[in-house]
DNA sequence: GGAAAATACTTGAATGTTTAAGTAAACGCT
DNA sequence: AGCGTTTACTTAAACATTCAAGTATTTTCC
């Protein structure tokens, strides 16, 4: 049953910090999307789209960029527009100087629904994430944050660049 | 459209931690899952119920004592117990004291796939989130984890047993 | 200039998850 | 003892997400 090579076990410290990550990562996006549906009819991801756009030149930004700014795939990016479409908050067109690509914009009853909910959902964040850290906590969350992601995608915007809410 | 409250907005420094954070928590969990999968065949989730059954006494857990365990509902512990009752590791009976149980047993087949699958994914946690990591800031990501999770849900498990930072 | 490859996105089928209703056993109150 | 409520879990249906194939447009290379 055992393995020749000995694995690194993890220490119960560090066992403890595992569960406790887990633990974070299962259920603050629930309580992010409850909020976001309770008070605004709309899923953390809607709203994540609806914010890349609402910072963007023009309100406007092309599929695959918001996919990765979303941190999603094209499918459910596509699919998640369709629906926002339909409900009138983003218009979708071809771009002239190239037909593969597609346009999302921001309509302006689009922006009028981002900036109703945005305080809202700034509220519930501020409430579940920074009030109960300190302000060196917080500090130490965004560099274990980007050590993290270093492992996991070296290539990835957050490390570099800066964008939304 | 500004409402009459005004909310208190994220500093750029909060939002790059917030954007930062968001990112962990969407690739993270698929990174797991991918090593898990590829490696084992077993979904993250699927290895969460079968490590929490590995580690109870006699190997047996009541059923709804697993989903507060893997941070789940009841409906979805259901069916993946069943299937994993399918492929063999674990066996489903009724607690003889009391009709309404049902309790879950890892089967020994299902703790030879647990011991061999294990050693694989520690190495996979070890290396995406703790080797990045000092261990000063794997102390303080316990801290941090400790005090959102209270923000979210004060009763959960993993702040039963020592008082948070 | 035209076939082949590459790019950007959409659509459709399979899978998994969440919500809601349903079943069964135990408890509490007369 | 007996009826109603509560608890514990399962099943069924609506929903979303991922994966694979499909369509349309542009670029590349004879």
């Amino acid at each position: 049953m055992e393995r020749a090579e000995e694995p690194r076990w993890l220490s119960s410290e560090e066992r403890d910090v595992w569960l406790t990550l887990v633990a974070v990562m299962m259920k603050l996006p629930t309580a992010l999307d409850a909020q976001l549906r309770q008070d605004a009819g709309l899923s953390h991801f809607e709203y994540m789209v609806l914010a890349g756009l609402s910072e963007a030149p023009a309100r406007t930004r092309r599929m695959s960029d918001l996919a990765g700014f979303a941190e999603s795939g094209l499918p459910r990016l596509s699919q998640v527009v369709s629906r926002l479409e339909k409900r009138g908050w983003v218009h979708r067109s071809t771009d002239p100087s190239d037909g593969r690509i597609t346009l999302a914009t921001l309509t302006d009853e689009g922006w009028e629904k981002i900036t109703q909910t945005a305080p809202g959902h700034v509220a519930a964040v501020r409430s579940l994430v920074f009030d109960p850290l300190t302000k060196a906590q917080s500090r130490q969350l965004g560099s274990i944050g980007k050590r993290i992601m270093g492992a996991i995608d070296p290539g990835d915007r957050c490390l570099g660049q800066n964008a939304p809410l």
